[in-house]
RNA sequence: GGUCUGUUGGUGAAGUGGCUUAACACACUGCCCUCUCAAGGCAGCAUUCACGGGUUCGAAACCCGUACAGACUACCA
């Protein structure tokens, strides 16, 4: 009895063959140096920080050289998908600005390398099996799970090496005959590779992150087809990157010890073992150890952590691409008028190791990101945000648009501007102050001037002698300094540092007396800016209850 | 057990045999500036690159070994 026969008795509904399918997806007419990458998440739940990370590398490198980045789906184990899987990743992505030339999409698929879902190619699959079946470069495999324990058992206990291989492969020498009684008995099976590696050869991978990684070759003859018909991973890649004629895999570094594998599959469909990058997983602090960063366990590893806390999508691209390129950093410092796209991706500024999420540096990020929006900017931003996660605030701004903003607005149209907010939740913190509604001061912050007398002489009379509501900030500072004269208080700090003596304090003291007085806080941004957004009538507001308070 | 990979301050890192007395950035500390704050400026923070050998006139860089950490070793990806 023939492969052949085999084959046909397995695969009788499958009469195209690998050839077809190879000259059905001709080779993409790019330019040269063109580079395809792909991201083929398998649609378990929604996306982290990690799958974020290595999109966004995909994506940059293809678009660095117009080359194509394209979503495929890994859906080949039934049992962990999750429903609406793919759109939610297709829709986490997109909010952080990442959508594909190609493949999957959120109504059908695009472009002319499909299907992008791995379990509507299953033909496609069956068609390279049934070819290796017939050449004698795969076989029919009967073991049972506990067979397979067996096997481990007997491996450990003689400390050989692990895996079906070699001589404990004894569903090799399988007659024809015995395999053709067994499946027409309907005994399930599984479809494996027929290693023709040798353990003690070497193959070498030039990957663009590690380097030069020699590796024994693999003579592992590993599931290429389960039992349900479905390929396994290691196969799926070898064909769809073939026929998608992705010239760069991008992924993770759990993947580095299979290389030799798929190594062996791509030769044996014949074709060409693409260019490989196996980049470095985030890592996480854990009890002294590094450990990848987990979904479960991290709140920071969910994507949606951003949104919730308000820190913008552009600062945490920002991050990812500082710690994926290590010079990305310098050359935004550089390139202050440039962005990301003006970025030369490079895998050699990839670290071989894996890098420790730090948020304290993304918040950073994110605060210098903050101060170069316009005010305008903030406010709509800060409107969307508080829309969903704080209604109360979300309603005040909306009534106070005008004031909101040139709050927002307070020393940001400058060389040098604040960078008071790391994230829009944050803000409310800083400002809320600022609103009447909210006005209720619970702990005036004096600290130079605490006496009470003091205080509420030195508002009177600034109200009343000084007060002018159409000054510029030099005159009315000029004033400050009259005020402070008038109480005893020197006008200048340094004048007071030098001669301590003869003052009471000095003009910072006062200007904090009118601060605390109509803000409570001690800490605010430049107090002129605020008296004009207040107006004199709030002012007088606040220091009538202040005296309520303080009689 | 086997096979790979990694290890430079608290963190991300630069570094490709002499320009290194180890960039830069975050964090931290101090000073300056200043009406407070946020910034900004300046300075400090690894006498040394996990450890031990070797090669060399010269090593963080090259070689060997050890330790530690991580990955893989599924009909999961």
């Amino acid at each position: 009895m023939t492969n052949k026969e085999i084959a046909d008795l397995i695969f009788s509904h499958i009469t195209k063959d690998a050839e077809y399918y190879k000259n059905l997806y001709k080779d993409r007419n790019l330019s040269e140096g063109a580079i395809v990458t792909r991201y083929a998440p398998s649609p378990t739940g929604f996306i982290h920080m990690g799958a974020l990370y290595a999109s966004l590398i995909c994506k940059k490198v293809a678009h660095d050289t117009n080359g194509i980045f394209f979503l495929r789906i890994e859906d080949t184990d039934k049992k962990r998908e999750v429903e609406d899987g793919v759109s939610l990743i297709i829709k986490d992505l997109k909010d952080f600005g990442i959508s594909f030339d190609e493949g999957v999409t959120l109504d059908g698929e695009k472009g002319n390398y499909g299907p992008y879902i791995q379990s509507k190619r299953k033909e496609i699959y069956q068609a390279f099996i049934k070819e290796l079946l017939i050449n004698g470069e795969a076989y029919v495999s009967f073991a049972k799970e506990e067979e397979l324990e067996q096997i481990r058992h007997l491996q450990e206990n003689t400390k050989a090496r692990l895996g079906y291989y070699g001589p404990y492969a004894k569903d090799r020498n399988l007659t024809n005959e015995e395999v053709y009684e067994r499946i027409k008995n309907g005994e399930e099976f599984v479809i494996r590779l027929k290693s023709k590696g040798d353990f003690n050869k070497k193959v070498v991978i030039n990957d663009l992150v590690k380097g030069k990684v020699e590796m024994p070759e693999n003579d592992l003859d590993v599931v290429i087809m389960k039992k349900d018909g479905l390929p396994t991973y290691h196969f799926a890649h070898a064909v769809d990157d073939t026929l998608m004629h992705t010239t760069h895999v991008i992924r993770g570094d759990e993947w580095l010890s299979s290389a030799p594998i798929h190594v062996e599959l791509f030769k044996v469909i014949g074709a060409k073992v693409p260019k490989y990058a196996h980049i470095s997983p985030l890592m996480k602090e854990d009890n002294g150890n590094k450990r990848k960063l987990s979904k479960r366990k991290d709140p920071e590893a969910a994507v949606s952590y951003y949104e919730e806390v308000g820190i913008p999508k552009e600062a945490v691209i920002t991050y990812l691409m500082t710690v994926a390129n290590s010079n990305f950093e310098e050359f935004m410092m550089h390139n202050k008028d440039k962005g990301l796209d003006d970025f030369k991706f490079d895998f050699k500024k990839m670290s071989k190791s894996g890098a420790l999420f730090d948020l304290e540096k993304l918040k950073n990020i994110s605060k210098n990101y903050l101060s170069t929006l316009k005010a305008e900017e903030v406010y709509e931003n800060l409107l969307e945000y508080t829309k969903k996660h704080d209604e109360e605030f979300y309603n005040l701004i909306t009534l106070h648009k005008e004031d909101t903003i040139n709050t927002l607005n307070i020393e940001r149209n400058c060389k040098k501007p604040r960078k008071d907010f790391e994230s829009y939740s944050t803000v409310r913190n800083s400002i809320w102050y600022m609103y009447d509604e909210l006005y209720k001061p619970e702990n005036y912050e004096f600290t130079t001037i605490t006496d009470k007398e003091e205080i509420i002489n030195i508002m009177n009379t600034y109200m009343e002698k000084y007060f002018d509501a159409n000054d510029t900030q030099e005159v009315w500072f000029d004033k400050m300094k009259d005020l402070a004269s008038e109480f005893g208080y020197a006008k200048e700090v340094k004048e007071y540092k030098n001669n301590p003596d003869l003052y009471k304090g000095h003009v910072g003291d006062i200007s904090m007396v009118l601060r605390v007085s109509v803000t409570s806080k001690s800490m605010t941004p430049n107090l002129y800016d605020i008296m004009q957004i207040l107006g004199k009538e709030r002012i007088l507001k606040r220091i009538e209850i202040l005296k309520k308070e303080y009689n």
